[in-house]
DNA sequence: AATCCTAAGTTAGCATGCTAAGTTATGAGG
DNA sequence: CCTCATAACTTAGCATGCTAACTTAGGATT
């Protein structure tokens, strides 16, 4: 058999995004990716969109397309920054933040539980992953200078 | 800050197929989907789409539409099944067994690196990304019952 | 043999990722 | 002051994920 660590953990996440989008679809009528994104403005504080594409691991234009679709469903508020520069300032609308607060502890619950049915140790399997994430960003950091 | 798992686990793997994309883009001219579609049919044996799709964690359809692109690219060779059924069986030409052969290691070698830098034990967790992997399955399967 | 069931595959159309290339706002150097 | 550099953002167009609905092949039911 033997499928490595990097296609297991790919394939893992596939399934996981999957099911937390139909959950999210049919119970509240949005994306995953959506809710990731208002997630992170709502609950990190990120507010510009360069700072979400990197929270979220994507690209500019892909945030760029995102936050114009959250605006236009009323989820999302962009202004041009007040301090200056070509900058957005992101922030949740109510309608933004009921949705992020009514939904922020299911899914961790949800993985929870799937975690413990495996029996893998949560807290060392959650600190790997942060510090595998961690590194990469330091690595990323370092090929930039 | 306090970035829970899912989140965490959703960004590593969106940076680290962005990076295997990249290098596979520039290096040998293949996308990183295409590159797993065809090892798992050239070291998994997958011989049949539904198969493939479950591998890839992906849906019939998405397999459908690949297959057809990697055939027309002269990667694989698809069938319709002797078996009978309504199946397509699949595999490697020998453009596709290179790139495969050529390519195995490296992301996997690449990977490692990268889990060796952060400190993570690589075993201890490709057994758990293993172990949830196949937990998931089994929920899946269940569910289905 | 005719009808129906099921599994596999396809088609259509949308959502959202990407790269490449352009635009805009600010600050730095001449 | 003008020009240039840089960072943030946008636009265009493609790749590939999805769901919903359809088609196809074989086997089971009567």
């Amino acid at each position: 058999m033997e499928r490595d660590l990097s296609l297991n953990l790919h394939v893992l996440v596939a399934r996981l995004d999957r099911m937390a989008d139909r959950i999210l679809r049919a119970e509240h009528n949005i994306s995953y990716s959506r809710f990731l994104a208002l997630t992170l403005v709502g609950e990190l504080g990120l507010s510009t969109q360069r700072a979400l594409a990197d929270g979220l691991g994507v690209t500019e234009p892909s945030v760029s397309r995102m936050t114009g679709v959250l605006a236009a469903e009323g989820l999302l508020d962009v202004q041009p920054d007040p301090a200056g520069g070509n900058r957005r300032q992101l922030s949740l609308t109510d309608k933004g933040k009921e949705i992020v607060a009514s939904l922020r502890q299911e899914f961790e619950d949800k993985l929870a539980a799937l975690v413990a049915h495996s029996g893998v140790p949560y807290a060392e399997f959650a600190q790997h992953t942060a510090r595998l994430l961690a590194t990469l960003d330091q690595m990323e950091q370092e090929s930039t200078r």
